[in-house]
DNA sequence: TTAAACTTTCAGAAATTACTGAAACATCAG
DNA sequence: CTGATGTTTCAGTAATTTCTGAAAGTTTAA
């Protein structure tokens, strides 16, 4: 219910985040019928949002022998959910926006109004790409040595001015 | 008019999407009126959407003497301006999912299938508190050390690595 | 080739969300 | 106080989004 109520707010809808919810907190596949049944929406949602979590590459499809039903479970580990909503939300969130910042930034102002304008768009436009940047070389990173750099948190600075320290002396 | 088609995946709706887009690319502050003027919306539609800008803490209310009308513009740079959505939709977006699984994982599981799902919830859990944690650490740094940081990208590791073998090495 | 067992599609209904405009409220100069 | 000039509120309406269920599509065993 709860995954339900904020759906919205992570970029699908109600029954789209109860049904990944629901195929989160289940240990076994489950069937479209199954799904519908336990959430009671109809058949048809059911399908339509498995496309969408499908579109966010968030659940597979598998298939038992002498079986016909598809059978869904999450796609990957909790770590890889969390990275493919990150990067799904870029894409929808982020990219667009970037694109018409590049374009808009391309056209020559025609006033000094538009001088300003584009002053604006530029900042955005850089600190939009300077963060997609980091988050995507972050992503690059293995689990594991991202989890050391959150775990270091703030302390991150200290190493970096350590390491500055240390090749000014050289 | 991009910031009305992208304002709902901002967190906000159509028209405090356009709102706050012709504020920052605005050198001036506006009045309600200009607002309602320049994007064709009722000036209740102004009086409620500058309110929930607010609420973003994103907009600022100016005076000028010997006027009586409110002058809207930006609050902060568009650094802050980042700062302030990320940490105003951790709130509407991660918050309450936390404290919701705190909730739930102080319940004894009842069954095999319980257990299941409070393992899968703890993991979440971990993930959502180290991710806040790390950004909440990120976020008191000062601009500056973030952009350095920013700019050694996936370079962090290897000054991570160093960091390491220098502490072996005593 | 057929029909059983399933999935997908999509037009229309239902639910939700956003917007308008008029009335209520606030402030202040005279 | 009063009225001019603003802002806010909110009931009703408009627009958008989501959901249903029936029909069309797909797959496969026999």
């Amino acid at each position: 219910m709860h995954c339900g109520e904020m759906g919205s707010r992570w970029g699908f809808n109600r029954t789209v985040g109860q049904m990944y919810g629901l195929l989160i907190i289940h240990e076994d596949a489950l069937t479209a019928i199954e799904i519908s049944e336990a959430l009671n929406i109809s058949r048809g949602n059911v399908s339509m949002g498995i496309k969408e979590l499908q579109s966010w590459r968030l659940v597979q499809v598998q298939h038992k022998p002498k079986d016909r039903k598809e059978y869904y479970s999450p796609a990957g580990s909790i770590w890889e959910m969390a990275t493919r909503v990150f990067e799904e939300r870029r894409k929808r969130e982020v990219d667009p926006t970037l694109s018409l910042l590049r374009d808009n930034l391309l056209d020559e102002p025609a006033n000094q109004k538009e001088v300003y304008a584009q002053e604006k768009m530029h900042e955005i436009h850089d600190l939009l790409e300077t963060g997609t940047h980091w988050a995507s070389e972050l992503q690059s990173m293995s689990p594991d040595k991202l989890k050391t750099l959150m775990k270091l948190g703030s302390g991150v600075s200290k190493v970096i001015n350590f390491k500055d320290k240390f090749i000014n002396k050289n």
